[in-house]
DNA sequence: ATCTTGACCTCTA
DNA sequence: CTAGAGGCCAAGA
C-alpha cells in the first residue's frame, strides 16, 4: 500500500474519481442521506456533481446504498434507475426516513454530509 | 476522433 | 421574482 500507483500508468485515474464516490457513499450511515453537491464538493471539486450521478450509475450492483444520495431538493432523482420506479423510496422508508408531502426526503432531519474519516478518535479540534 | 447526454449545482441577467 | 447559461467529469453514439 505504501507505493502509490503512477499518474501516468495506464490512465485508471479517470476511474479513481468514481471510486471517491463509492467511498463516501459507502460511508453513508444508514437512515440518514446525503446529496450530489456534498459529495461532489467533499471530493474538491462541487461542480462536479454531476459526475457524481455517473459514478452512482456505475455503482449498481456493487452494495452500495447509491439510495442514500438524492438531490439538492431531496428528490429521489435516480429512482428511475432503480430495479423499480419505488425501490429507491421503499429503501428509504425501510430505513426509516421519513418524505414531505412533496415526496421528498426531510433532509433537514436525515441530511448527512460526508466527512473525511477521524484517523483518530481523541483528536479534538 | 468529435459531439451529445447525463441520477447536478451555482451564478448571473 | 423567474429564466437562462456555465461548469465539472465521464460514457455512449
Amino acid at each position: 500500500m505504501a507505493a502509490p500507483p503512477p499518474s501516468d500508468a495506464s490512465g485508471n485515474d479517470k476511474q479513481d474519481f468514481f471510486k471517491r464516490v463509492w467511498a463516501v457513499v459507502a460511508r453513508i450511515p444508514p437512515g440518514r442521506v446525503t446529496t450530489y453537491g456534498d459529495i461532489a464538493e467533499h471530493l474538491g471539486t462541487r461542480s462536479a456533481a454531476r459526475t457524481v450521478g455517473w459514478a452512482l450509475k456505475a455503482a449498481v450492483g456493487r452494495g452500495l446504498p447509491c439510495h442514500r444520495v438524492v438531490n439538492r431538493f431531496g428528490a429521489l432523482t435516480g429512482k428511475r434507475h432503480f430495479e423499480g420506479p419505488h425501490v429507491m423510496e421503499e429503501r428509504l422508508r425501510s430505513e426509516g426516513i421519513g418524505f414531505t408531502d412533496d415526496g421528498r426526503v426531510r433532509l433537514d432531519e436525515h441530511r448527512w454530509v460526508p466527512r473525511e474519516p477521524p484517523p483518530d478518535v481523541h483528536a479534538g479540534t
